[in-house]
DNA sequence: TTGTACGCGTTATCAA
DNA sequence: TTGATAACGCGTACAA
């Protein structure tokens, strides 16, 4: 900057004007700034600039599970889109369900000091981050935070769940089985109790050894389905919790030859390809991002209302699966 | 820094010794910083320490097309695999095959000072940033950057898109027709270049009129097959030339209740799904990411070979959607 | 409208 | 092994 001052021959702040985009700047130097811009290819240090008590980085820390899986890039689509639109970029990172190594990225987002966070927390998150003074605004989606009191955006996990399951048990299905991930995983247990709930309220018993959970990728699943289907109490309905899950399902109906109604949450590509399409209880993944990314906004801005709780409701989408 | 050296006792250089890891600091002193540190709840400012001429940021950009295109999310995470190990950081963004927006996110990244940049170039990228004095080491990959004096890692296209149109006409297709997106962007051309070269190697003609281009997501492809098949010389084969137009191609196989032979460019969820199962050349995104981060590290830490040209192989699967 | 002097949080030099 | 002091690149208060 002082390079670009003296090329221009003005002194640095006025540069530090011009950069910034200030307007009582007389013409002629602003043009003889720009000139030594270019001729230098002077670039500025935004990290320098941030340094500065009450400036803001530009930079907004996203912590999510695992950027691989279709649910969460969607979300970050949805987050991308809105803070690009005030110049603000992503810093982002996979957690990969791992509590420790979230707590490590946490910091280290943290010693680059974000302007804010919106954070997927894992399963068994360490140390509760929200609350600490000094801290940058926290939004936590997908699933609640350690704290109550923080911004949540979540899915209407344990409707969608009870809509799902009765859509099977509205078909004709008396035994629903049960797939799903780890019950440590908020919206697992959420949707497990809409799916219980369901079949209380149709007077049906829950079976223990028909909830499959804890199966974490596609392949596992599609283990667990196979088995059940061959089993000694084969199910006549299946309600898949994620979309590992339904991906699962499918490959185990394809295996064995055979398939029984099912329903998934969470909408999935395969879903309109495969004989019957498959039916699913959506999320908006991308709206959940959207919205947490408004409400960081809002945050970052100064808002400093009570935590919110945002829940988005789920969408059904009968394709045909749900029937036998 | 200056309150946690007061705290402890000791200089400010003391504690910069002791968050840096410095070995040669009295263990009673290094008790009394760490003791200081919990207190004050300091967390170092790694944007301050970065100005510092020859100090790293820890911080690597990104540019890819979009992070919602499964390709691309899982281009992503083989780059996260690699670089944290070394503790960076990943600062994305998605282009979205945008010239102008593709230069404003390198200024964006570049002024903050990224230790390198892992590139997918739009299809018609604005200003060539190789090359320019000062800048960090860029890594293209997917497609050859707008320089050919630089790293880049992409896939065979060329390669990968003879076999498949091979495999097509293998299996007694005589008019295989061509799906896929814009030809300005460099895999396009080449697959397509792939395509006809593989049809004249079987003595059949090529026919612009089964060449499908420009067809950006899956609606379009879907389209564009449905009336290429309705229509008055419908092809005997189908060769799609990325995931999306394979998708689409799918989805106007159910909406016509009729499908043809088709193999596909890149591998996809639904591919295992589909009845038959769509046989795919497929390209290993996560390796891409990962040999593209394990240049940019090398170049990071000093490497000056000349720019290197990492072409990775495609991989046939066949599923069976080759066959009529 | 423009410039001077200082401070932001950190690291590097060099002397103690 | 430790500490005083000067950068790093930039923004702000205040004066001109």
């Amino acid at each position: 900057m002082v390079d670009v001052a003296l090329a221009a021959g003005v002194s640095l702040k006025t540069v530090s004007r011009h950069v910034n985009g200030a307007t009582n700047i007389a013409p002629e130097l602003d043009d003889r700034i720009r000139q030594a811009i270019r001729d230098l290819r002077y670039r500025r240090n935004l990290s320098a600039a941030s340094i500065r008590p009450g400036r803001r980085s530009g930079v907004v820390g996203v912590i999510i599970e695992d950027i691989g899986n279709p649910f969460y890039s969607t979300l970050v689509r949805g987050i991308e889109g809105v803070l690009e639109q005030a110049g603000i970029l992503l810093l982002s990172a996979s957690s990969e369900e791992d509590g420790s190594r979230h707590d490590l990225l946490m910091e280290s987002l943290l010693e680059r000091r974000v302007d804010g966070l919106i954070v997927v927390p894992p399963r068994r998150c360490g140390t509760s981050w929200s609350g600490t003074p000094g801290l940058p605004p926290i939004v936590y989606v997908d699933r609640p935070g350690p704290m109550v009191e923080a911004d949540v955006v979540v899915a209407d996990d344990f409707g969608g769940a009870v809509e799902a399951t009765s859509l099977l048990v509205t078909n004709g299905a008396r035994r629903v089985a049960f797939v799903g991930d780890s019950l440590e995983i908020a919206t697992m247990a959420e949707r497990r109790r809409g799916y219980r709930s369901a079949l209380a309220a149709a007077g049906l018993a829950a079976d223990p050894d028909a909830e499959l959970t804890d199966r974490h990728d596609v392949a596992a699943a599609a283990r667990a389905v196979t088995s059940l289907l061959l089993g000694p109490a084969a199910p006549d309905g299946l309600f898949c919790a994620n979309n590992r899950s339904s991906l699962g399902a499918l490959h185990a109906f394809r295996a064995i030859g055979r398939r029984i109604p099912m329903v998934g949450f969470d909408d999935f590509e395969a879903a309109t390809v495969a004989q019957p399409a498959v039916s699913v209880v959506s999320q908006d993944a991308q709206g959940m991002g959207r919205r947490a990314a408004e409400q960081l906004m809002r945050r970052i801005s100064g808002d400093a209302q009570p935590p919110q709780r945002i829940v988005l409701p789920t969408q059904v989408t009968q394709r045909g699966s749900e029937r036998p």
